[in-house]
DNA sequence: GGACTTACATACGCCGCGTATGTAAGGTAA
DNA sequence: TTACCTTACATACGCGGCGTATGTAAGTCC
């Protein structure tokens, strides 16, 4: 609302105006752009899923056309792509934040599992990221950025296993069978009629089962 | 080819000359019916993906057309349950055969793991049941038959429990946990340069982590 | 054997995607 | 400053796919 006038002023007094540099107002008017495209589609896609959201729809939900959308993002594709690697690099820097604040290696890893899960319960990460983007996109793996959590959550492992908490299994094999088993976990709690029993069973299970990665348990 | 005209022959015979009953021929014609329709779906979902298989594409490759399809399945999301129910089946028995053979119920257990990891790699099984079926159905464990697969793998966690193999966790969220493990090694394997090196980290990694459920290792 | 029901095929309209084209504004060099 | 070029969009168009309404022939039941 009063952010959409804001732009338009501001796009009306960009000739000349600018205080020094001229290329600065058109780069940061497209990066708006993109922002708002961006933005618009991932409400959408997250509200009604990815086949359903209408191009028309959401880009003139952002005061703009499926022009601009095909001039940034070629199709659709891809600016699903743009929402996916957005929302990864906030999971990756929300983990990332939550392991430095452990205070073991090991809590550090079982709280970005649990950190994990609960994101994995959000009805947007778990639309986009989790089921809409596999399905469109491909396996996780190959997209990118290759998954900033996973990342995130390989280092967390190595570092375990270089301290010899952990037996010297692959660090990235872990990641990955791990992260598919919170996520399987968290498509099952969200979809439980009773989320609160579930995810209690899911966490005991999860923790035996990574008991068995210790070194003695 | 050869079939479609035996179909059209047995067609045109089909009134009066039944041996006895009357109403059988209609049955099975329609049962022949919905058995092409869901062939023709589920070869174009798994060489095209759900989205886009055109469904007068394939309809008219079986030999009919929309109207049947339609007719019998609702609509193109009720043609794909149908071809996951299918599918869901005959992994079910897959994995049902494997595990009888197997000479302890832990051996059992870890085949049938092995056992869905190899059956996730096929390509048919990937796209449809592990990658489209949840985005346009969502969580499988909503699904009508509620994935045969788990209740499986569920029921060989919970004779190791019974007799004292494993310990005493809860047998449907480790099945979930464990499966959603194996789906995501899957993925990963599936779509690697060297799909050998990694299946076998993937399978060591495997072996620690469900380690973890046994009494003593 | 005649009325009713079922199992399809056919025909139509709508919506959504992608592309081709138009246009106005910004950037650049004389 | 001005003329030219490029860029960032909006507009217009066509096509394909989905769903539905309608038609029709065959099967079923009394």
């Amino acid at each position: 609302m009063a952010e959409k006038i804001a732009d338009k002023i501001v796009t009306e007094m960009t000739p000349g105006t600018g205080v020094k540099s001229a290329a600065r107002p058109r780069k940061e008017m497209i990066a708006e752009t993109k922002a708002k495209l961006i933005a618009a589609a991932r409400r959408a896609f997250a509200h009604q899923g990815y086949a359903e959201a209408s191009m028309d729809d959401f880009t003139a939900g952002a005061g703009l056309t499926r022009g601009a959308l095909y001039h940034h993002f070629g199709d659709k594709k891809g600016l699903l792509m743009a929402v996916i690697m957005q929302m990864d690099a906030e999971m990756s820097d929300r983990l990332a934040a939550i392991s430095s604040r452990a205070e073991t290696p090991w809590q550090a890893f079982v709280d970005e599992c649990v950190a994990f899960i609960e994101m994995s319960l959000e009805p947007e990460i778990q639309r986009i990221m989790l089921l809409d983007g596999p399905a469109v996109l491909g396996d996780p793996s190959q997209w990118p950025n290759q998954s900033a959590c996973i990342r995130t959550t390989t280092a967390s492992l190595q570092k375990l296993i270089d301290q010899g908490t952990i037996r010297p299994v692959d660090a990235e094999a872990t990641a990955r069978l791990v992260n598919g088993a919170t996520l399987s976990a968290a498509l099952w709690i969200a979809n439980a009629q009773d989320p609160d029993t579930v995810s209690k069973k899911a966490v005991e299970v999860f923790l035996t089962l990574v008991s068995g990665l210790l070194v003695e348990r």
